[in-house]
DNA sequence: GGGGTATTGCTTCACCCTTA
DNA sequence: TAAGGGTGAAGCAATACCCC
């Protein structure tokens, strides 16, 4: 059989090959593709289409609940070797996670949808599309796709490429950033198969060096066809493409060691030397970081 | 000033959940 | 049970920007 998924492929065409005929066993083929003038069945509008177009909408929810499963399921291995747990659609009201809002994935310490915000480990937002455009060809036995070209073929702009999926993204950050000091420590990272516009190249590094948003990472080695370019990380590391799993699984082991914190503040400069004088009494460098952080929020 | 392209606010609509 | 509203993916189109 060619094109096999092996266990620990990233993001790949056989993905989205998987993505459609799963699909097509619980949904019809004009819920999950447009439908030409001449017949043609097409994932996204091919670039030189012309004529009269129409904008799916039933697709959406088959893309976000296969996306959110296989990041989970990826999560979920490096997860159990620390003897926790990725949880999808994951609760938290203290986060301001709530039941309409949920977290895609979350690594816990516990295997619950209802999470307490001392036992998370990581919150992860999963903004992953089709990529490729495909064409749904019907034979006697079925149906077979037919791959036509990669995003820059097709009229479509796929997750983190769209601006408004990266504002989105940055959005509920700062909802579960502002919602309570206890998600201070909880490492939020951007999951997507695509790269970042060039436009939000700054944008995510200072979201990063700001603690806001520890990572933009695309699960996909190979986003675009014929090798090409596109970019490997930015200049501090905001947004980064991983080329294997192994590769996925250290910075995310790295990132969960470093144990960092978020802080952020308005406040004048007599105030915030208030601050740091009291902080700064007491005994060790963790517990003056602790004082400081609860005088922030006052 | 014309033409092309990138950016981004606005819009669409299925699905799902909550509320009256 | 119907209305209302949130969510998510993606198309539409006005504006901004660039180069001649």
């Amino acid at each position: 059989m060619v094109g096999k998924m092996a266990e620990n492929d990233l993001w790949t065409k056989d993905r989205e090959r998987d993505f459609f005929t799963k699909s097509l066993e619980i949904a019809t083929p004009e819920q999950l593709f447009y439908v030409s003038k001449d017949g043609n069945y097409y994932a996204y509008w091919p670039k030189k289409y012309k004529g009269v177009k129409t904008t799916l909408q039933s697709r959406n929810a088959f893309i976000g609940a296969y996306t959110e499963k296989w990041s989970q399921e990826v999560l979920n291995k490096i997860a159990r070797e620390l003897n926790f747990y990725a949880v999808r659609n994951a609760i938290c009201e203290e986060l301001e996670l709530t039941k309409a809002s949920p977290a895609d994935v979350v690594i816990s310490k516990t295997n619950s949808v209802f999470q307490e915000s001392e036992d998370i480990i990581a919150i992860f937002e999963v903004k992953m599309s089709i990529l490729w455009n495909w064409e749904l060809l019907k034979n006697n036995s079925g149906y077979s796709l037919r791959c036509l070209g990669d995003y820059k073929t097709h009229q479509g702009t796929p997750g983190l490429l769209r601006s408004d999926s990266m504002l989105k993204a940055i959005g509920k950050s700062i909802s579960v950033r502002i919602a309570s000091l206890k998600s201070a420590r909880i490492p939020i990272i951007i999951l997507g198969n695509t790269p970042v516009a060039k436009s939000y190249y700054i944008k995510a590094d200072n979201l990063r060096s700001y603690g806001i948003i520890q990572g933009f990472w695309s699960l996909n080695p190979y986003p675009l066809d014929n090798n090409g370019e596109n970019i490997k990380s930015t200049d501090r590391q905001g947004f980064i493409r991983f080329d294997s799993f192994y590769e996925f699984k250290n910075q995310l082991l790295t990132i969960l060691k470093e144990k960092e914190i978020f802080f952020a503040g308005m406040k004048t400069k007599k105030a915030l030397g208030r601050v740091i004088e009291i902080a700064n009494k007491e005994d060790t460098y963790e517990e003056k970081a602790e004082k400081m952080l609860s005088l922030m929020r006052d």
